[in-house]
RNA sequence: GGGGUCGUAGCUCAGUUUGGUUAGAGCGCCAGUCUGUCACACUGGAGGCCGCGAGUUCGAGCCUCGUCGGCCCCGCCA
């Protein structure tokens, strides 16, 4: 098809453009049609620019014009001049393109959907119709983003001497962690290749080989359920350094971040960002990645309560467990169905209930008051720092299960309350330290590595892994940034004695550990350089970045909850001769 | 694997509580009027497998069961 090619965007013309012919290429955005006057609307990436036909002179045009519908993709050509009414809204408000001639380039059919910024669509029709949904601006701003992280990632890692190396998408399954998407192989039948849940190994390899510092924006594939921060496939920024110790990954990560958000955001990101302890993390905000934009600390009153009348909490304090306490400022106005559902919410993580207590005009307003003595709420009140009009929320649980279960609610009572609106603007990084090395699975009954089975133990620990090996702690870190984990990564193991002695930790018969990781333990055996790197979730940075919720933004063709592509309709079936090719048969 | 919630016009939703005449609204769309609009305005009009399938009933958008799909969460995500 002909047309007559672009000379400027839909975005650049400006008042000192006034006079000039121009020719534009766009998708129309809206027609008004006045009568004794036409405005055409032309949107392009770029921006809008508004196009004016004046039926009165210019009749053929005019009659021509009224063919044109929205999100038609014509081409346009005309002078630019001043507007009568200019439109201070847009940056090409100023101007307008006085029509001289124009022609349509392709017909559109009525969308399903208006192309504009604010649309209250539902997810399902826009997924479907993907390209549409992607024409909105509001969408590509959030890809526009995206781009300026690759760019600073090229920029700032190719500055620090890093070499982007790229690694298999087709690899061994290695069944530790996540499920594993797997490819079958047509030429050994029977045989599969995983994609990478992350390039680890190879990352690992590669700094055995001497390359000593490795980057790569990299697609990982993770066969698990899907949340509205997590998608099957996900991109990370991988890399990996020789020759350093923790605080090297983290002084390089740091001054990625800064630089990062000094480019997208203009803003100065103060470094060293804080750091915390897993232990602490957990004790005081319930989570391994908490929100430090706001307090509601937790506080820990077993000792108060151990010997206490009231059976729930000195039994679980007993039996080892704990009782911890949210103060949730202000809150001593929730109903009590609203506590009912705070309890409700904390019956998903586990809880069996939730006790609660009341300051209201100095007086005390709970239903366990009854089994306290003065005493103990005296030194409750005390410790928690309780003020009129504030609700006490209690937990007596398994540590970790009773913190995790206040760290929900502190999130909830944060979102309730507009907390969290009201620190929307702000940023805080945070880099969680001194993780466990390992942790117990309640369904196989064994150790799993709580990072990977190849992170370091810590050197100081290490005596630990023959005795008490649950104690012991890993070289391991993850970055929190808003109370969401973008990224995780380790010093790992370049001891080939000690990565046996995990594997086996872990439950793995040498001849297993030999079976699945020889080629890595072989490689340990060349020369392997101490290393260690991270990965960054890089649609998570995106995410901040932007500040959107949800993961499907800043993906450009994601999955749905259910792990389906409503416009392409994968997964799908396929051929019979498909699957006799690859020795596959289908069981119901 | 489990829980919650939603599915009605092209889109967003009301109607479902208590089954009952012809299923409504806004936006969009179509036609007409209109010379400075920019979400143009005004007038008129068209548009429905009430997700799908069974069942209960004289009668189902509404009740029951199943199923498909969207979103959110728990488990899972080394």
């Amino acid at each position: 098809m002909n047309f007559q090619k672009r000379t400027n965007t839909c975005g650049e013309l400006r008042k000192e453009d006034a006079g000039r012919n121009v020719t534009l290429n766009g998708w129309v955005a809206t027609v008004r049609d006045l009568g004794g006057l036409i405005f055409i609307d032309l949107r392009d990436r770029y921006g809008i620019t508004q196009l004016v036909i004046h039926p009165e002179t210019q009749t053929e045009l005019a009659e021509r014009s009224k063919e044109i519908k929205s999100e038609f993709v014509i081409w346009a050509n005309g002078n630019v001049r001043m507007r009568e009414n200019p439109n201070p809204n847009i940056p090409t408000g100023l101007i307008e393109i006085r029509l001289e001639d124009f022609g349509i380039i392709n017909k559109a059919e009525l969308p399903p959907f208006e192309i504009i910024d604010e649309i209250g669509t539902s997810e399902e029709i826009k997924l479907k119709y993907r390209y549409l949904d992607l024409r909105r601006h509001s969408m590509q701003r959030y890809f526009i983003t995206r781009n300026q992280v690759y760019q600073v990632v090229h920029k700032y890692f190719n500055e620090n001497n890093f070499l982007e190396v790229e690694t298999p998408f087709l690899m061994k399954s290695t069944p530790e962690g996540a499920r594993d998407y797997l490819v079958p192989s047509r030429i050994y039948k029977g045989r599969f290749y995983a994609l990478p849940q992350s390039p680890q190994l190879y990352k690992q390899i590669l700094m055995m080989s001497g390359f000593d510092r490795y980057v790569q924006i990299v697609k990982c594939f993770r066969d698990e359920d899907l949340r509205s921060d997590r998608q099957p496939e996900f991109t990370q920024i991988d890399l990996e350094m020789s020759f350093v110790e923790r605080e090297d990954i983290i002084s390089i990560a740091e001054g990625f971040y800064s630089r990062l958000w000094k480019e997208v955001l203009g803003i100065e990101v103060k470094t060293p960002f804080l750091r915390m302890s897993y232990n602490d993390a957990m004790n005081n905000y319930g989570s391994d990645k908490p929100d430090l934009r706001f307090g509601l600390e937790l506080t820990d009153v077993s000792d108060i309560v151990k010997n206490s009348g009231f059976k729930v909490f000195s039994d679980t304090v007993n039996a080892g467990g704990v009782v911890k306490v949210l103060n949730a400022k202000g809150c001593a106005e929730f109903s009590r169905k609203k506590i009912d559902e705070l309890t409700e919410l904390a019956k998903k993580y586990g809880a069996k209930g939730i006790a609660w207590l009341k300051l209201i005009d100095g007086e005390i307003n709970s239903p366990i008051s009854k089994f306290l003595n003065e005493n103990e709420i005296e030194q409750i009140k005390r410790i928690t720092s309780i003020e009129n009009g504030d609700l006490l929320l209690f937990s007596s649980d398994k540590w970790a299960r009773a913190c995790t279960i206040l760290g929900a609610l502190r999130l909830e009572v944060a979102k309730q309350t507009g907390l969290i609106e009201s620190v929307k603007n702000k940023f805080s990084f945070l880099w969680v330290l001194d993780f466990p090395l390992l942790d117990f699975d309640e369904e196989s009954q064994r150790y799993v590595a709580m990072h990977h089975p190849f992170t370091s133990p810590m050197d100081e620990d290490i005596h630990l892994l023959d005795s008490e090996s649950s104690k012991a702690r890993a070289k391991a870190y993850d970055i929190v940034i808003n109370g969401a984990e973008v990224g995780g990564g380790s010093i790992r193991i370049h001891n080939r004695d000690i990565q046996e002695k995990m594997f086996k930790l872990l439950g793995m018969s040498n001849e297993e550990a030999e079976l699945k990781f020889g080629f890595l333990l072989d490689a340990l055996k060349y020369g392997a350089p101490p290393h260690g790197g991270i990965a960054l979730g890089l649609d998570r940075t995106v995410m901040t970045l932007t500040g959107t919720d949800n993961i499907r933004d800043v993906i450009a063709f994601p999955k749905t909850t259910s792990g389906l592509s409503l416009m392409d309709g994968a997964p799908s079936n396929v051929d019979e001769t498909q699957l006799k090719e690859l020795g596959l048969k289908i069981i119901e």
